[in-house]
DNA sequence: GTGGTCTAGACCACA
DNA sequence: GTGGTCTAGACCACA
């Protein structure tokens, strides 16, 4: 079952909260079509935070299209968000990982790995979507670049 | 001079997108101690938000202890957030950004990059700390790991 | 349920009077963990400032982790500032009342025993804090000195 | 020469501090009529304000009839706000300073004092003005009660 | 011109 | 009903 973590110092509303973590589910194929959300009751035992905000939450997501309430039987996924690429096994994870392990060796914190993270992401969609990386026929050139200094 | 850009589509309210921008540019070196942040005033002028807003997102700041403001002189950093494995030149920085082109390339979208990174950060803090990585003596094979069918 | 008075020609805001006040409160041990303090609502009632002013204030005893607010359900007490020494049967307390009663008797106004006040407490952490008192052995000396010719 | 202190996070404003020290000193006798205030440029020496906010203050003290600015000399205390009763050496004094030692015997912080002392203040005026002391004739009662339990 | 305080009031999130 | 956010705008303290 998903769970779920209200940050009540985030500067995101509960039932947004709620709305985000259940799509980051559904992206990481951890919520596929026909899974069950868990009840308001569930939610309410994991948050503290009041059924009538997981409702509002469900609703939202609902409005989506995302999943469907069934009454009395719960909630259910309806849609699949997950893409193969960034699955448990995929190269994408193993890298992202990878670098992840390198950034924490160097002693470097969470909060600044995630400073750097959305830093660089926000130019994201001007980065050339198709292949042109340096020299694929020769990763260690690549991994060079990667390890002294650009 | 810092630019602040309010999402209002983020669920995030603007006085704390206003916080972690700033608390962003500061980890990010982009403002160091003694620089002034922009005032209310130019931050209303980049934004359209209300410098009542504006104020109390600095007093965020000025509680936790990282600007001090000066009645009619302005806000001001008073400490430092920035590491040097992080900035602009960084063997790190450029890691991620090499990892971003890679999943741009395979045609991930910029929500899933971000799904899979809010994933795998959630981890962070249980990743070793000092370097164990598989074959520290022949960086080679690690590259392998990174590039290969990506 | 504590009572705020502010007094517009102190020189001192609105919102901090009542930082102060609720202060003043959980350190006498009229507010102690767990307490409710009023609604804002309730303090613009007997206040006559508005609800935001209040908010501002709550907000500031939360930053100093005094108080909690939840949403929906009111602002909370999490801390104790109280101490038995000065609690309302204190011998401290009624040597304090005892010496204002002298101060009154003799025709000092509020102001000047004000006055008196603060000059004294200025040099209070440099007072000894073991008890030194002239002649411990014999209390009727130092009950002299305190009354005689006063 | 009086020492002014400003305390930016008392909720007092720059200037009305200035105002409050200036006539705690006048009570306190530490400035008779004839003394000369600080000069603008001494008080931006000791606390780092404005020249114009020091302006500012000694106006009000001017309007309240108490300095008086000549022209090229400096602003001069014209009137006496001290009172026998609270001198140096009065026995009002010396009972305060005693309880506070006792206070601070205790182990009980300033703040704590401050807080007791508002506390008692507030009902001051209500205080009989006539000396309806328990029994002059036999301080010894007096002590006992200050010092056990009451 | 810069930040600080306060008011009045709208609208939302939550219990 | 309770607190949270935000706006619009007035007025003040300060440099």
């Amino acid at each position: 079952m998903v769970r779920y973590r209200i940050d009540r110092h985030s500067g995101v509303t509960a039932y947004m909260q709620i709305v985000q973590q259940t799509k980051q589910a559904m992206r990481l194929g951890l919520l596929v079509p026909g899974d069950r959300l868990p009840t308001a009751r569930e939610v309410v035992g994991m948050t503290a935070i009041n059924p009538n905000t997981v409702h509002k939450a469900y609703r939202e997501l609902e409005h989506e299209g995302l999943v469907e309430s069934r009454r009395g039987a719960g909630t259910f996924v309806t849609r699949s968000l997950s893409r193969p690429e960034t699955s448990g096994d995929s190269a994408l994870r193993a890298g992202l990982l990878q670098w992840l392990r390198q950034a924490r060796a160097a002693g470097v914190g969470r909060d600044d790995v995630t400073a750097l993270f959305t830093d660089l992401v926000g130019g994201y969609d001007a980065l050339p979507q198709e292949a042109p990386q340096p020299a694929p026929a020769d990763p260690h050139a690549t991994c060079q670049t990667e390890i002294e200094e650009t």
